[in-house]
DNA sequence: TTGCTTTGACCCTGA
DNA sequence: GTCAGGGTCAAAGCA
Protein backbone atom coordinates (compact mmCIF):
# COMPACT_ATOMS: atom_id res chain seq x y z
CA UNK A 1 0.00 0.00 0.00
CA UNK A 2 3.08 2.23 0.18
CA UNK A 3 2.37 2.77 -3.03
CA UNK A 4 -0.03 4.99 -2.37
CA UNK A 5 1.57 7.29 -0.53
CA UNK A 6 -0.25 7.50 2.47
CA UNK A 7 1.22 5.95 5.99
CA UNK A 8 -0.44 5.98 9.00
CA UNK A 9 2.53 8.53 10.36
CA UNK A 10 2.38 10.68 7.33
CA UNK A 11 -1.24 11.05 8.09
CA UNK A 12 -1.66 11.68 11.49
CA UNK A 13 1.24 14.06 11.53
CA UNK A 14 -0.42 16.08 8.71
CA UNK A 15 -3.83 16.24 11.04
CA UNK A 16 -1.42 17.19 13.67
CA UNK A 17 0.24 19.79 11.70
CA UNK A 18 -2.86 21.44 10.85
CA UNK A 19 -3.76 21.00 14.43
CA UNK A 20 -6.60 18.84 13.97
CA UNK A 21 -7.15 15.68 16.65
CA UNK A 22 -9.00 12.74 15.57
CA UNK A 23 -12.17 12.26 17.02
CA UNK A 24 -13.05 8.43 16.56
CA UNK A 25 -16.77 9.42 16.35
CA UNK A 26 -16.09 11.84 13.86
CA UNK A 27 -13.67 10.10 11.90
CA UNK A 28 -16.35 7.64 11.08
CA UNK A 29 -19.71 9.41 11.89
CA UNK A 30 -19.03 11.87 9.39
CA UNK A 31 -17.82 11.41 6.08
CA UNK A 32 -14.41 12.29 5.83
CA UNK A 33 -15.49 14.53 3.38
CA UNK A 34 -17.72 16.49 6.12
CA UNK A 35 -14.51 16.56 7.82
CA UNK A 36 -12.70 18.07 5.37
CA UNK A 37 -15.23 20.65 4.19
CA UNK A 38 -16.08 21.35 7.89
CA UNK A 39 -13.83 24.26 8.23
CA UNK A 40 -15.38 25.39 10.78
CA UNK A 41 -14.65 22.46 12.72
CA UNK A 42 -10.93 22.06 12.53
CA UNK A 43 -10.88 21.38 15.95
CA UNK A 44 -11.99 18.25 16.14
CA UNK A 45 -11.58 16.52 19.33
CA UNK A 46 -13.21 13.93 21.67
CA UNK A 47 -14.76 16.54 23.81
CA UNK A 48 -16.83 17.30 20.65
CA UNK A 49 -17.73 13.78 20.93
CA UNK A 50 -18.31 13.72 24.90
CA UNK A 51 -20.35 16.49 24.02
CA UNK A 52 -22.55 15.35 21.62
CA UNK A 53 -22.59 12.07 23.73
CA UNK A 54 -24.04 13.79 26.22
CA UNK A 55 -26.57 14.90 24.60
CA UNK A 56 -29.76 13.81 23.79
CA UNK A 57 -29.05 14.09 20.34
CA UNK A 58 -28.35 10.81 18.92
CA UNK A 59 -24.83 10.56 17.41
CA UNK A 60 -24.87 9.30 13.76
CA UNK A 61 -23.07 5.85 14.09
CA UNK A 62 -25.75 5.12 16.46
CA UNK A 63 -28.35 4.53 13.88
CA UNK A 64 -25.68 2.17 12.47
CA UNK A 65 -26.44 -1.04 11.63
CA UNK A 66 -24.45 -4.04 12.28
CA UNK A 67 -22.45 -4.72 10.08
CA UNK A 68 -22.09 -8.57 10.69
CA UNK A 69 -25.58 -8.65 12.05
CA UNK A 70 -28.91 -8.73 10.48
CA UNK A 71 -30.00 -5.05 9.73
CA UNK A 72 -33.10 -5.20 11.57
CA UNK A 73 -33.80 -1.49 10.19
CA UNK A 74 -31.49 1.54 10.26
CA UNK A 75 -32.35 3.13 13.46
CA UNK A 76 -31.60 -0.91 15.13
CA UNK A 77 -28.56 -0.40 17.40
CA UNK A 78 -25.08 -0.76 16.69
CA UNK A 79 -23.86 -4.20 16.81
CA UNK A 80 -20.17 -4.93 18.20
CA UNK A 81 -19.14 -6.22 15.05
CA UNK A 82 -20.35 -3.07 13.27
CA UNK A 83 -17.75 -0.85 14.18
CA UNK A 84 -14.61 -0.63 12.17
CA UNK A 85 -11.78 -2.35 12.84
CA UNK A 86 -8.21 -2.89 11.55
CA UNK A 87 -7.83 -6.72 10.79
CA UNK A 88 -4.71 -8.06 12.13
CA UNK A 89 -3.22 -8.27 9.01
CA UNK A 90 -4.14 -4.59 7.87
CA UNK A 91 -2.35 -2.07 8.35
CA UNK A 92 -3.85 1.49 9.70
CA UNK A 93 -1.58 2.64 6.53
CA UNK A 94 -3.62 0.57 4.52
CA UNK A 95 -6.81 1.42 5.92
CA UNK A 96 -6.28 4.77 4.94
CA UNK A 97 -5.70 4.08 1.39
CA UNK A 98 -8.89 2.06 2.14
CA UNK A 99 -12.08 3.08 0.34
CA UNK A 100 -13.75 1.37 3.44
CA UNK A 101 -11.92 3.61 6.14
CA UNK A 102 -12.14 6.65 4.02
CA UNK A 103 -16.08 7.56 4.80
CA UNK A 104 -15.43 10.41 1.61
CA UNK A 105 -13.81 8.20 -0.88
CA UNK A 106 -13.85 10.71 -3.55
CA UNK A 107 -10.58 10.71 -3.37
CA UNK A 108 -10.49 7.13 -3.65
CA UNK A 109 -11.13 5.03 -6.81
CA UNK A 110 -13.70 2.51 -6.60
CA UNK A 111 -12.82 -0.83 -5.81
CA UNK A 112 -14.77 -2.16 -8.36
CA UNK A 113 -14.48 0.58 -10.80
CA UNK A 114 -11.47 1.88 -10.11
CA UNK A 115 -13.19 5.11 -10.28
CA UNK A 116 -13.39 8.36 -8.35
CA UNK A 117 -15.77 9.84 -5.88
CA UNK A 118 -17.70 12.76 -6.48
CA UNK A 119 -16.46 15.46 -4.18
CA UNK A 120 -19.84 17.47 -4.81
CA UNK A 121 -19.60 20.42 -4.05
CA UNK A 122 -23.06 20.23 -2.79
CA UNK A 123 -23.09 20.11 0.95
CA UNK A 124 -25.53 16.91 0.67
CA UNK A 125 -23.85 15.29 -1.74
CA UNK A 126 -20.57 15.87 0.42
CA UNK A 127 -22.05 15.03 3.42
CA UNK A 128 -23.86 11.16 1.47
CA UNK A 129 -20.49 10.53 -0.65
CA UNK A 130 -18.50 8.63 2.00
CA UNK A 131 -17.72 5.39 0.03
CA UNK A 132 -18.97 6.97 -3.15
CA UNK A 133 -16.88 6.42 -6.24
CA UNK A 134 -17.38 8.00 -9.64
CA UNK A 135 -17.60 6.14 -12.68
CA UNK A 136 -14.31 8.18 -14.49
CA UNK A 137 -12.11 5.19 -15.45
CA UNK A 138 -10.14 7.14 -17.75
CA UNK A 139 -9.01 9.82 -15.55
CA UNK A 140 -9.57 8.55 -12.09
CA UNK A 141 -5.87 6.42 -12.03
CA UNK A 142 -4.26 9.50 -13.26
CA UNK A 143 -5.69 11.64 -10.59
CA UNK A 144 -5.07 9.04 -7.77
CA UNK A 145 -1.43 8.60 -9.29
CA UNK A 146 -0.43 11.80 -8.32
CA UNK A 147 3.25 11.73 -6.80
CA UNK A 148 2.61 13.78 -4.41
CA UNK A 149 2.14 12.59 -1.04
CA UNK A 150 -1.14 12.28 0.38
CA UNK A 151 -0.60 14.35 3.53
CA UNK A 152 -2.27 16.78 4.45
CA UNK A 153 -5.80 17.81 4.24
CA UNK A 154 -4.98 20.66 1.56
CA UNK A 155 -3.72 18.04 -0.44
CA UNK A 156 -7.26 15.87 0.24
CA UNK A 157 -9.27 18.15 -0.01
CA UNK A 158 -7.54 19.55 -3.78
CA UNK A 159 -7.79 15.58 -4.57
CA UNK A 160 -11.17 16.27 -3.99
CA UNK A 161 -11.59 18.93 -5.53
CA UNK A 162 -9.88 17.66 -8.31
CA UNK A 163 -12.27 14.50 -8.02
CA UNK A 164 -15.83 16.69 -8.87
CA UNK A 165 -14.40 17.74 -12.02
CA UNK A 166 -14.23 14.22 -13.34
CA UNK A 167 -17.20 12.66 -11.50
CA UNK A 168 -19.57 10.81 -13.52
CA UNK A 169 -20.96 8.47 -11.52
CA UNK A 170 -21.32 7.92 -7.61
CA UNK A 171 -21.28 4.59 -6.36
CA UNK A 172 -21.54 3.93 -2.84
CA UNK A 173 -20.07 1.38 -0.94
CA UNK A 174 -21.66 -0.81 0.93
CA UNK A 175 -19.30 -2.39 2.94
CA UNK A 176 -19.82 -4.91 6.57
CA UNK A 177 -18.33 -1.52 7.99
CA UNK A 178 -21.92 -0.52 9.11
CA UNK A 179 -21.43 2.97 9.13
CA UNK A 180 -20.69 2.94 5.72
CA UNK A 181 -23.11 1.31 4.96
CA UNK A 182 -25.41 3.39 7.00
CA UNK A 183 -23.92 6.46 5.59
CA UNK A 184 -24.49 4.70 1.94
CA UNK A 185 -28.35 4.67 2.82
CA UNK A 186 -28.65 7.72 3.85
CA UNK A 187 -26.46 8.84 1.04
CA UNK A 188 -29.35 7.38 -1.17
CA UNK A 189 -32.22 8.85 0.25
CA UNK A 190 -30.95 12.24 0.12
CA UNK A 191 -29.42 12.46 -2.78
CA UNK A 192 -30.60 12.44 -6.37
CA UNK A 193 -29.57 9.18 -8.44
CA UNK A 194 -26.78 10.08 -10.23
CA UNK A 195 -26.94 10.01 -14.27
CA UNK A 196 -25.58 7.29 -16.03
CA UNK A 197 -24.38 7.87 -19.01
CA UNK A 198 -23.09 4.23 -20.11
CA UNK A 199 -25.05 1.66 -21.39
CA UNK A 200 -25.05 -1.31 -19.46
CA UNK A 201 -23.19 -3.71 -21.19
CA UNK A 202 -20.86 -0.87 -21.94
CA UNK A 203 -20.49 -0.12 -18.31
CA UNK A 204 -20.03 -3.37 -17.10
CA UNK A 205 -17.30 -4.10 -19.35
CA UNK A 206 -15.77 -0.78 -18.15
CA UNK A 207 -16.61 -1.97 -14.88
CA UNK A 208 -14.75 -4.94 -15.24
CA UNK A 209 -11.37 -3.47 -16.68
CA UNK A 210 -11.51 -1.10 -14.37
CA UNK A 211 -11.32 -3.11 -11.16
CA UNK A 212 -8.50 -5.14 -12.66
CA UNK A 213 -10.34 -8.43 -12.07
CA UNK A 214 -11.84 -10.55 -14.60
CA UNK A 215 -15.23 -11.46 -13.38
CA UNK A 216 -17.07 -14.07 -15.56
CA UNK A 217 -21.04 -13.42 -15.24
CA UNK A 218 -22.86 -16.77 -14.26
CA UNK A 219 -26.03 -15.92 -13.56
CA UNK A 220 -29.04 -13.22 -13.34
CA UNK A 221 -32.29 -13.12 -11.25
CA UNK A 222 -34.70 -10.75 -11.02
CA UNK A 223 -34.54 -10.93 -7.00
CA UNK A 224 -38.07 -10.47 -5.21
CA UNK A 225 -38.92 -7.40 -3.72
CA UNK A 226 -36.31 -5.32 -6.27
CA UNK A 227 -37.52 -4.55 -10.12
CA UNK A 228 -33.70 -4.86 -10.49
CA UNK A 229 -32.22 -7.57 -11.73
CA UNK A 230 -29.30 -8.93 -9.94
CA UNK A 231 -25.79 -10.14 -11.90
CA UNK A 232 -23.73 -12.59 -10.48
CA UNK A 233 -20.41 -12.61 -11.18
CA UNK A 234 -17.38 -14.57 -10.26
CA UNK A 235 -13.66 -13.91 -10.69
CA UNK A 236 -11.90 -15.94 -13.40
CA UNK A 237 -8.83 -16.80 -12.03
CA UNK A 238 -8.96 -19.88 -10.90
CA UNK A 239 -9.77 -20.93 -7.94
CA UNK A 240 -10.25 -17.94 -6.65
CA UNK A 241 -13.68 -17.35 -4.55
CA UNK A 242 -14.38 -14.08 -5.05
CA UNK A 243 -17.70 -13.32 -6.31
CA UNK A 244 -19.89 -10.45 -6.72
CA UNK A 245 -23.64 -9.40 -7.19
CA UNK A 246 -24.49 -6.43 -9.20
CA UNK A 247 -27.71 -5.05 -8.88
CA UNK A 248 -28.86 -2.86 -11.86
CA UNK A 249 -32.02 -0.54 -12.55
CA UNK A 250 -33.86 -0.82 -15.56
CA UNK A 251 -31.70 1.43 -17.43
CA UNK A 252 -28.90 -0.14 -16.51
CA UNK A 253 -27.87 2.05 -14.08
CA UNK A 254 -25.74 -0.01 -10.79
CA UNK A 255 -27.28 0.18 -7.79
CA UNK A 256 -25.65 -2.05 -5.95
CA UNK A 257 -22.40 -4.24 -5.68
CA UNK A 258 -22.16 -6.89 -3.71
CA UNK A 259 -18.66 -8.39 -2.75
CA UNK A 260 -18.46 -11.52 -1.50
CA UNK A 261 -15.02 -13.05 -0.57
CA UNK A 262 -11.43 -12.18 -1.54
CA UNK A 263 -8.95 -12.71 -4.28
CA UNK A 264 -6.63 -15.27 -3.60
CA UNK A 265 -4.20 -13.99 -6.44
CA UNK A 266 -2.42 -10.56 -7.29
CA UNK A 267 -4.60 -8.36 -9.64
CA UNK A 268 -4.07 -9.61 -13.12
CA UNK A 269 -1.38 -7.50 -15.11
CA UNK A 270 -2.06 -4.67 -16.94
CA UNK A 271 -0.82 -2.58 -18.74
CA UNK A 272 -3.02 0.60 -16.99
CA UNK A 273 -2.64 -0.84 -13.52
CA UNK A 274 -4.12 2.36 -12.02
CA UNK A 275 -3.01 3.53 -8.30
CA UNK A 276 -7.13 2.60 -7.49
CA UNK A 277 -5.31 -0.80 -7.69
CA UNK A 278 -3.74 0.40 -4.17
CA UNK A 279 -6.96 0.93 -2.99
CA UNK A 280 -8.79 -2.24 -4.60
CA UNK A 281 -6.27 -4.15 -3.15
CA UNK A 282 -6.82 -3.28 0.32
CA UNK A 283 -10.66 -3.69 -0.14
CA UNK A 284 -9.96 -7.61 -1.21
CA UNK A 285 -7.10 -8.36 0.48
CA UNK A 286 -5.32 -9.32 3.96
CA UNK A 287 -2.63 -6.95 3.54
CA UNK A 288 -0.28 -8.64 4.99
CA UNK A 289 0.99 -6.49 8.15
CA UNK A 290 2.05 -9.06 9.98
CA UNK A 291 3.88 -7.15 12.20
CA UNK A 292 1.01 -5.66 13.71
CA UNK A 293 0.09 -6.65 16.82
CA UNK A 294 -2.98 -9.33 16.94
CA UNK A 295 -4.45 -6.85 19.57
CA UNK A 296 -4.70 -4.34 16.24
CA UNK A 297 -8.37 -5.52 15.93
CA UNK A 298 -11.07 -4.20 17.64
CA UNK A 299 -12.98 -7.12 18.71
CA UNK A 300 -15.66 -9.08 17.27
CA UNK A 301 -15.13 -5.66 15.16
CA UNK A 302 -12.98 -7.60 12.61
CA UNK A 303 -16.25 -9.18 11.09
CA UNK A 304 -17.06 -5.46 10.44
CA UNK A 305 -13.89 -5.09 7.84
CA UNK A 306 -14.94 -7.86 5.82
CA UNK A 307 -12.62 -6.92 3.53
CA UNK A 308 -9.97 -8.40 5.53
CA UNK A 309 -11.65 -11.33 6.79
CA UNK A 310 -11.20 -14.39 5.14
CA UNK A 311 -9.16 -12.96 2.52
CA UNK A 312 -6.80 -15.91 1.76
CA UNK A 313 -3.97 -13.42 0.42
CA UNK A 314 -2.43 -10.72 0.29
CA UNK A 315 -1.67 -8.57 -3.21
CA UNK A 316 1.64 -7.93 -2.63
CA UNK A 317 3.50 -10.89 -4.43
CA UNK A 318 5.34 -11.87 -1.14
CA UNK A 319 2.20 -11.91 0.43
CA UNK A 320 0.24 -14.23 -1.39
CA UNK A 321 0.44 -17.14 1.08
CA UNK A 322 -2.59 -19.64 0.07
CA UNK A 323 -1.26 -22.73 2.07
CA UNK A 324 -1.76 -20.63 5.18
CA UNK A 325 -4.27 -21.45 7.97
CA UNK A 326 -6.43 -18.39 6.78
CA UNK A 327 -6.36 -19.26 3.37
CA UNK A 328 -7.37 -22.74 4.19
CA UNK A 329 -10.05 -21.20 5.87
CA UNK A 330 -10.82 -19.98 3.03
CA UNK A 331 -10.71 -23.21 1.18
CA UNK A 332 -13.11 -25.10 3.42
CA UNK A 333 -15.16 -21.71 3.14
CA UNK A 334 -15.62 -22.95 -0.70
CA UNK A 335 -16.47 -26.15 0.42
CA UNK A 336 -19.57 -24.87 1.71
CA UNK A 337 -22.28 -24.48 -0.60
CA UNK A 338 -22.38 -20.96 -2.15
CA UNK A 339 -25.53 -20.02 -0.81
CA UNK A 340 -24.76 -20.32 2.30
CA UNK A 341 -21.44 -18.38 2.15
CA UNK A 342 -23.34 -15.98 0.26
CA UNK A 343 -25.24 -15.58 2.92
CA UNK A 344 -23.10 -15.74 5.58
CA UNK A 345 -23.63 -13.71 8.35
CA UNK A 346 -24.21 -10.40 6.24
CA UNK A 347 -27.62 -10.40 5.59
CA UNK A 348 -26.91 -6.65 6.28
CA UNK A 349 -26.73 -6.70 2.47
CA UNK A 350 -30.47 -6.96 3.00
CA UNK A 351 -31.04 -3.06 2.63
CA UNK A 352 -33.92 -1.43 2.59
CA UNK A 353 -33.22 -0.40 -0.80
CA UNK A 354 -36.12 -1.63 -2.89
CA UNK A 355 -38.54 1.01 -2.62
CA UNK A 356 -36.11 3.25 -4.52
CA UNK A 357 -36.50 3.66 -7.72
CA UNK A 358 -33.40 4.43 -8.31
CA UNK A 359 -30.30 3.01 -5.98
CA UNK A 360 -27.46 4.67 -5.79
CA UNK A 361 -24.44 1.61 -6.11
CA UNK A 362 -23.17 0.18 -3.17
CA UNK A 363 -20.35 -1.97 -3.15
CA UNK A 364 -20.40 -4.43 -0.41
CA UNK A 365 -17.38 -6.65 0.35
CA UNK A 366 -18.80 -9.33 2.39
CA UNK A 367 -16.73 -12.22 4.37
CA UNK A 368 -16.40 -15.21 2.47
CA UNK A 369 -18.08 -17.10 5.59
CA UNK A 370 -18.66 -16.40 8.75
CA UNK A 371 -15.70 -17.93 10.33
CA UNK A 372 -14.32 -15.41 11.95
CA UNK A 373 -10.39 -15.23 12.41
CA UNK A 374 -10.35 -11.84 14.09
CA UNK A 375 -9.84 -10.28 17.47
CA UNK A 376 -8.08 -12.75 19.80
CA UNK A 377 -6.55 -14.97 16.64
CA UNK A 378 -8.71 -17.59 17.46
CA UNK A 379 -11.00 -18.66 14.61
CA UNK A 380 -14.89 -18.07 15.36
CA UNK A 381 -17.93 -19.25 13.88
CA UNK A 382 -21.03 -17.40 14.81
CA UNK A 383 -23.71 -19.41 15.73
CA UNK A 384 -26.48 -17.64 16.53
CA UNK A 385 -27.98 -13.95 17.34
CA UNK A 386 -30.16 -13.50 19.85
CA UNK A 387 -31.59 -10.22 21.38
CA UNK A 388 -31.48 -10.94 25.39
CA UNK A 389 -33.31 -9.23 28.14
CA UNK A 390 -32.77 -5.80 29.69
CA UNK A 391 -30.36 -5.28 26.32
CA UNK A 392 -31.99 -4.41 22.66
CA UNK A 393 -29.03 -4.60 21.25
CA UNK A 394 -28.74 -8.36 19.36
CA UNK A 395 -25.94 -10.44 21.36
CA UNK A 396 -23.89 -12.20 18.37
CA UNK A 397 -22.49 -15.80 19.77
CA UNK A 398 -19.25 -17.22 18.42
CA UNK A 399 -17.89 -20.30 18.54
CA UNK A 400 -14.41 -21.43 18.40
CA UNK A 401 -14.54 -23.50 15.17
CA UNK A 402 -11.60 -25.95 16.33
CA UNK A 403 -12.46 -29.02 16.22
CA UNK A 404 -13.41 -30.71 19.77
CA UNK A 405 -13.11 -26.95 21.30
CA UNK A 406 -15.96 -25.96 22.84
CA UNK A 407 -15.37 -22.27 23.59
CA UNK A 408 -18.01 -20.09 22.76
CA UNK A 409 -17.76 -16.17 23.18
CA UNK A 410 -20.45 -13.50 22.81
CA UNK A 411 -20.39 -10.21 21.74
CA UNK A 412 -22.92 -7.47 22.44
CA UNK A 413 -23.45 -3.90 22.68
CA UNK A 414 -23.97 -2.68 26.16
CA UNK A 415 -27.61 -1.08 26.02
CA UNK A 416 -26.29 2.24 28.09
CA UNK A 417 -23.53 3.04 25.74
CA UNK A 418 -23.70 1.56 22.14
CA UNK A 419 -19.81 2.78 21.83
CA UNK A 420 -19.35 0.11 24.47
CA UNK A 421 -18.73 -3.86 23.57
CA UNK A 422 -18.44 -6.54 25.56
CA UNK A 423 -17.10 -9.28 25.06
CA UNK A 424 -17.77 -12.20 26.90
CA UNK A 425 -15.66 -15.87 26.66
CA UNK A 426 -16.95 -18.93 28.19
CA UNK A 427 -14.80 -22.00 28.23
CA UNK A 428 -11.27 -22.84 27.75
CA UNK A 429 -9.38 -23.69 24.48
CA UNK A 430 -8.08 -26.79 24.12
CA UNK A 431 -5.98 -25.59 21.47
CA UNK A 432 -3.11 -23.44 20.32
CA UNK A 433 -3.91 -20.54 18.46
CA UNK A 434 -4.10 -20.52 14.85
CA UNK A 435 -0.86 -19.54 13.27
CA UNK A 436 -1.58 -16.69 11.47
CA UNK A 437 -1.26 -16.83 7.40
CA UNK A 438 2.28 -17.12 6.62
CA UNK A 439 3.60 -14.94 9.31
CA UNK A 440 2.64 -16.33 12.12
CA UNK A 441 1.12 -13.03 13.50
CA UNK A 442 -1.26 -14.65 15.99
CA UNK A 443 1.96 -15.55 17.58
CA UNK A 444 1.70 -12.30 18.84
CA UNK A 445 -1.91 -13.02 21.08
CA UNK A 446 0.52 -15.99 22.39
CA UNK A 447 1.75 -15.93 25.65
CA UNK A 448 5.47 -16.12 26.13
CA UNK A 449 5.14 -19.25 27.52
CA UNK A 450 3.33 -20.71 25.03
CA UNK A 451 0.59 -23.19 24.73
CA UNK A 452 -2.24 -21.38 25.97
CA UNK A 453 -3.20 -24.63 27.69
CA UNK A 454 -1.26 -23.61 30.53
CA UNK A 455 -3.27 -19.78 30.75
CA UNK A 456 -5.63 -19.63 33.37
CA UNK A 457 -8.95 -20.74 32.73
CA UNK A 458 -10.90 -18.52 30.51
CA UNK A 459 -14.06 -17.90 31.48
CA UNK A 460 -13.20 -14.36 31.25
CA UNK A 461 -15.87 -12.01 31.27
CA UNK A 462 -13.92 -9.25 29.84
CA UNK A 463 -14.82 -5.88 29.18
CA UNK A 464 -14.44 -3.48 26.50
CA UNK A 465 -15.69 0.13 25.95
CA UNK A 466 -14.64 -0.23 22.26
CA UNK A 467 -14.71 3.13 20.76
CA UNK A 468 -13.23 1.92 17.63
CA UNK A 469 -16.36 0.88 17.05
CA UNK A 470 -17.57 4.05 15.96
CA UNK A 471 -14.87 4.01 13.63
CA UNK A 472 -11.21 4.60 12.95
CA UNK A 473 -10.03 4.18 16.69
CA UNK A 474 -6.71 3.41 16.57
CA UNK A 475 -5.84 3.56 20.18
CA UNK A 476 -9.14 0.86 20.91
CA UNK A 477 -7.95 -1.76 18.44
CA UNK A 478 -4.87 -2.44 20.37
CA UNK A 479 -7.55 -2.52 23.58
CA UNK A 480 -8.76 -6.13 22.38
CA UNK A 481 -9.71 -8.61 24.24
CA UNK A 482 -8.57 -11.64 23.74
CA UNK A 483 -7.87 -14.86 25.21
CA UNK A 484 -4.33 -15.23 24.85
CA UNK A 485 -3.71 -11.74 26.87
CA UNK A 486 -5.52 -10.09 29.68
CA UNK A 487 -8.22 -8.01 28.38
CA UNK A 488 -8.17 -4.52 28.18
CA UNK A 489 -10.63 -3.66 30.26
CA UNK A 490 -12.04 0.22 31.12
CA UNK A 491 -10.16 -0.05 34.02
CA UNK A 492 -7.18 -0.75 32.75
CA UNK A 493 -7.83 1.87 30.72
CA UNK A 494 -8.86 4.20 33.15
CA UNK A 495 -5.81 3.61 35.70
CA UNK A 496 -3.57 3.49 32.74
CA UNK A 497 -3.37 7.04 32.45
CA UNK A 498 -1.21 6.62 29.59
CA UNK A 499 -1.30 4.65 26.70
CA UNK A 500 1.85 3.93 26.34
CA UNK A 501 1.60 0.71 27.15
CA UNK A 502 -0.58 0.43 24.18
CA UNK A 503 2.19 2.14 22.34
CA UNK A 504 1.40 0.95 18.69
CA UNK A 505 0.15 4.55 17.71
CA UNK A 506 0.93 6.79 20.56
CA UNK A 507 3.28 8.21 18.97
CA UNK A 508 2.27 8.63 15.56
CA UNK A 509 -1.60 9.59 16.51
CA UNK A 510 -0.50 12.40 18.48
CA UNK A 511 -3.47 14.23 19.94
CA UNK A 512 -5.66 11.77 19.35
CA UNK A 513 -3.88 9.70 21.70
CA UNK A 514 -4.36 11.87 24.08
CA UNK A 515 -7.69 12.48 23.22
CA UNK A 516 -8.25 9.15 24.32
CA UNK A 517 -8.34 9.54 27.81
CA UNK A 518 -11.54 11.38 28.30
CA UNK A 519 -13.10 9.06 26.54
CA UNK A 520 -11.84 6.45 28.54
CA UNK A 521 -12.59 8.07 31.53
CA UNK A 522 -15.71 8.89 30.81
CA UNK A 523 -16.56 5.58 30.31
CA UNK A 524 -18.84 3.68 32.72
CA UNK A 525 -17.33 0.42 34.04
CA UNK A 526 -18.87 -1.79 32.24
CA UNK A 527 -19.08 -4.83 33.74
CA UNK A 528 -20.81 -8.23 32.37
CA UNK A 529 -22.11 -10.87 34.64
CA UNK A 530 -23.02 -13.41 31.64
CA UNK A 531 -25.56 -15.77 33.36
CA UNK A 532 -25.32 -19.43 32.37
CA UNK A 533 -27.57 -20.29 29.58
CA UNK A 534 -26.68 -23.50 28.51
CA UNK A 535 -29.53 -24.17 27.41
CA UNK A 536 -29.20 -21.21 24.83
CA UNK A 537 -26.24 -21.89 23.99
CA UNK A 538 -27.44 -25.74 22.95
CA UNK A 539 -30.28 -24.12 21.44
CA UNK A 540 -27.96 -22.69 18.56
CA UNK A 541 -26.25 -26.13 18.48
CA UNK A 542 -26.65 -28.54 15.83
C1' DT B 1 -11.70 -20.85 -31.22
C1' DT B 2 -12.16 -18.49 -27.22
C1' DG B 3 -14.34 -16.00 -23.87
C1' DC B 4 -18.29 -13.99 -22.37
C1' DT B 5 -23.36 -13.31 -21.72
C1' DT B 6 -27.92 -15.05 -21.49
C1' DT B 7 -31.33 -17.72 -19.40
C1' DG B 8 -34.04 -21.48 -17.77
C1' DA B 9 -33.54 -25.14 -14.62
C1' DC B 10 -31.84 -26.86 -10.60
C1' DC B 11 -30.09 -26.77 -5.84
C1' DC B 12 -29.93 -25.17 -1.27
C1' DT B 13 -31.60 -22.93 2.66
C1' DG B 14 -34.79 -21.17 5.71
C1' DA B 15 -39.45 -20.18 7.07
C1' DG C 1 -42.94 -31.89 4.35
C1' DT C 2 -43.84 -27.93 1.56
C1' DC C 3 -42.85 -23.74 -0.42
C1' DA C 4 -40.54 -19.49 -1.56
C1' DG C 5 -36.57 -17.21 -2.62
C1' DG C 6 -31.78 -16.67 -3.58
C1' DG C 7 -27.80 -18.55 -5.67
C1' DT C 8 -25.61 -21.55 -9.04
C1' DC C 9 -25.17 -24.44 -13.04
C1' DA C 10 -24.70 -25.22 -17.69
C1' DA C 11 -26.26 -25.23 -22.38
C1' DA C 12 -26.90 -22.11 -26.05
C1' DG C 13 -25.83 -18.11 -28.36
C1' DC C 14 -23.03 -14.13 -29.45
C1' DA C 15 -18.95 -11.30 -30.51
Amino acid sequence: MASSGGNMNTFMNSFNSNNYSFSSSQFMTSSFSDLLSDNNNKNWGFSDFMNNSNKDEIPKFKSFPPSSLPMISSSSPVSPSSYLAFPHSLSPSVLLDSPVLFNNSNTLPSPTTGSFGNMNSKEDNSRTSDFSFQSRPATSSSMFQSSAPRNSLEDLMTRQQQATEFSTEKIDVKSEVAPIQSFSQENMQNNPAPVHYCQPSQYVREQKAEDGYNWRKYGQKQVKGSENPRSYYKCTFPNCPTKKKVERNLDGHITEIVYKGSHNHPKPQSTRRSSSQSIQNLAYSNLDVTNQPNAFLGNAQRDSLAVADNSSASFGDEDVDQGSPISKSGENDENEPDAKRWKGDNENEVISSASRTVREPRIVVQTTSDIDILDDGYRWRKYGQKVVKGNPNPRSYYKCTFTGCSVRKHVERASHDLRAVITTYEGKHNHDVPAARGSGSYAMNKPPSGNNNNMPVVPRPSVLANHSNQGMNFNDTFFNTTQNQPPITLQMLQSSGSTSSYSGFGNSSGSYMNQMQPMNNSKPNISKEEPKDDLFFSSFLN
